[in-house]
DNA sequence: TTTTATCATTGTGATATTGCAATATCACGT
DNA sequence: ACGTGATATTGCAATATCACAATGATAAAA
């Protein structure tokens, strides 16, 4: 095989799945971090932060613009990246409810 | 490539992208959750419960068991699984810090 | 002792992910 | 128009992940 099996899930599981995924990589993590830190942060500046190649980070914004997280606007030449507050909240409520259940279900 | 370059990246970053790595998977969700709910949960009944085939849960009890969620218990040959609870709530806080720092750079 | 039940491990095929070089695109300045 | 800088896309190689069949290990039951 080799792919997920999603039609198994439900789409709360699927839900909270999708959001951690994205969040499963360490660059992902230094990246949104770097962002928040840095009002008007570019492209090259993940670069130059991460260590990690242009097509790369590239690559890792397109997985976090994917779940929503992500804002952009042009000047110029420029585009400055910054992060989506709400949905940054709406994924965090996500997957809080799924600790909180978990945790929850566990001492009844 | 086709690994991840976790030298380039500090503890913390990687804590919290190796706990949401492991969720980010909807049928470890399901199973958590299925653990949660279900006192004295075995492998047989994950299987039944998922739809997966018993070595795939077996893999995926291994990854959740790798980031200290799983506590075991032998009951003769049976092994029940139960949610370790002061881990759950480590590894909520991880990832519940990460959001709150995330959101108040935001703000500045 | 043999069978049966439960779970882990190993091996394998299929697919996904990670990372980068090369290239494309697009907007600005000259 | 041309060159330059910023970002996206493409193509590729290396590795990781997902899922399962086959097998192994262990302990209760027959």
């Amino acid at each position: 095989m080799g792919f997920s099996k999603r039609q198994l899930f439900n789409a709360s599981q699927n839900q909270v799945a999708s959001f951690t995924k994205v969040l499963g990589h360490p660059a992902r993590i230094a990246m949104i971090q770097h962002i928040s830190e840095n009002k008007d942060c570019n492209c090259n500046e993940l670069v130059k932060s991460t260590g990690l190649s242009q097509p790369t980070i590239s690559q890792h914004l397109g997985e976090i613009r994917k779940i929503g997280l992500l804002k952009q606007k042009v000047k110029g030449k420029n585009l400055f990246y910054s992060i989506d507050l709400d949905q940054l909240n709406e994924c965090r409520r996500v997957v809080n409810d799924f600790f909180v259940k978990t945790q929850v279900n566990c001492n009844k």
